[in-house]
DNA sequence: TCTGGGGTCCTAGGACCC
DNA sequence: TCTGGGGTCCTAGGACCC
């Protein structure tokens, strides 16, 4: 049976959902009406555009593209910060209002979801009337607009809700790809990035329609298994499923560009610890072990080098992974002066079943018991009340 | 006051094993 | 006695997404 997916796709997400909070709560100037950026703050170094006003737009503004640059096409914009509470709240609204139309809601991001409607629509009950319903739904009860993407193909929808914008709902249905998908420009479709279109191009390639009219074998041997991917996307043969249940994750990462290039292992090592605090709470949260940890350096070129490790013995104690990370950055650390920093656990498993024994054994039970209190008082007084940075940073050894 | 941060997946090359 | 080949694991880097 051919499926029934909606792509659902917050216009000018952050931008609109600051612009509702701020309405909400008084202010008279609705953001979504001026050049408006939400970005980050460019003092410590963060300066780049991550949403922007479709005014900001005309000018010429993209995402991604740092603040001072934006300026200088627009110089009255205005910059908003980010506040991630709020987009939380507006996401877990939709997520919300989705699950009344089907239990099958991926979140595919912070702003974008599929909804498989497969079996759940009443006979003769036409798709694009529920898109409209949920779009003019949300329009009402919240206040802010969405793309609605219709097709029997997931990657389709979402290509689909990515046409005219905002506050629109389109078809793609595979039926209806030579006529609307096949003219478009190769960078159009998902997963055909920056890198690959002057690839694309020099072979020729220029529309979706030039790839997905391409001899696969011929992809396959360019690209190898992404040049058959994005063939099957081109032609709406993605058979990719809508992901409802939730997921663990594969990996977590904590990175932070210092206001300031550092060139100084020490002072490193310290921000490393902090890093590594926030990686394994977050990693003993979700249940898991990890058995890689990985740390990142980009230097004042902006050139990032990693080195990983796996771990003999997976863990999720924050001493276990600092030691990994500080041996990592050692091996990394040339002199270079330093603008970022990060860290990542990776190859995470799943707590649960047997697995216990020989990681259980007595010089582990120490450390648990001291991220366990941590967790307990960081949670009670909020994050940075309690710091372990003199036990772990001390040559002493905390077993 | 020049260029974020969180992810996922893939590839290529080396080590190692049979 | 002139240098196999398949498989797995590990690592570093890169492409892509939002």
């Amino acid at each position: 049976m051919d499926k029934k997916i909606l792509h659902i796709d917050v216009n000018n997400a952050f931008l609109s959902w600051t612009a509702v909070e701020r309405l909400k709560s008084g202010e008279t100037v609705d953001l979504r009406t001026i050049p408006s950026v939400i970005g980050g703050d460019e003092a410590k170094r963060r300066g780049i555009v991550v949403a922007k006003s479709n005014v900001a737009k005309k000018f010429g503004i993209k995402t991604a593209e740092p603040i001072y640059i934006a300026r200088r096409k627009c110089p009255s914009i205005i910059v908003v910060p980010a506040d991630h509470k709020v987009y939380r709240k507006y996401s877990d609204q939709l997520y919300k209002l989705f699950l009344e139309y089907t239990e099958k809601v991926e979140r595919f991001s912070i702003d974008e979801c599929f909804l498989d409607l497969t079996g759940y629509l009443k006979p003769n009950e036409d798709i694009v009337k529920v898109g409209i319903e949920i779009k003019e739904k949300i329009k009402k009860q919240y206040g802010f607009t969405v793309n609605v993407g219709v097709s029997d193909d997931k990657i389709l929808a979402k290509v689909a809700s990515d046409f005219e914008k905002p506050d629109k709902i389109h078809t793609l249905f595979k039926s209806e790809i030579q006529e609307k998908l096949w003219p478009l420009p190769v960078s159009d479709l998902f997963m055909v990035g920056k890198k690959s279109v002057p690839k694309l191009n020099n072979m020729g390639i220029k529309t979706i329609g030039d790839l997905a009219n391409t001899e696969k074998n011929l992809l396959l041997k360019t690209f190898g298994k992404y040049g058959y991917m994005i063939w099957k996307f081109a032609n709406g043969e993605s058979k990719e499923e809508v992901n409802y249940l939730p997921e663990k994750p594969r990996g977590i990462g904590n990175s932070y560009t210092i206001p300031y290039d550092v060139g100084n292992i020490d002072e490193l090592q310290a921000i490393l610890l902090e890093l590594v605090e926030k990686v394994a709470y977050r990693l003993r949260k979700e249940d898991m072990y990890a058995t890689v940890v990985n740390v990142q350096l980009k230097n004042n070129n902006f050139k990032t080098v990693s080195h990983q490790k796996k771990l003999d013995v997976r863990t999720d104690t924050t001493k276990d992974i600092f030691d990994a990370a500080k041996e990592l950055l050692n091996e990394l650390y040339s002199g270079d002066l330093i603008r970022l920093i990060g860290v990542r656990v990776d190859g995470l498993v799943e707590k649960n079943e047997m697995q216990l024994s020989i990681f259980d054994m007595p010089e582990n039970t120490k450390n648990k018991k001291i991220d366990e209190t941590m967790d307990r008082l960081n949670e009670k007084f909020g994050n940075k009340i309690v710091t372990r940075a003199t036990e772990l940073n001390s040559n002493t050894d905390i077993n």
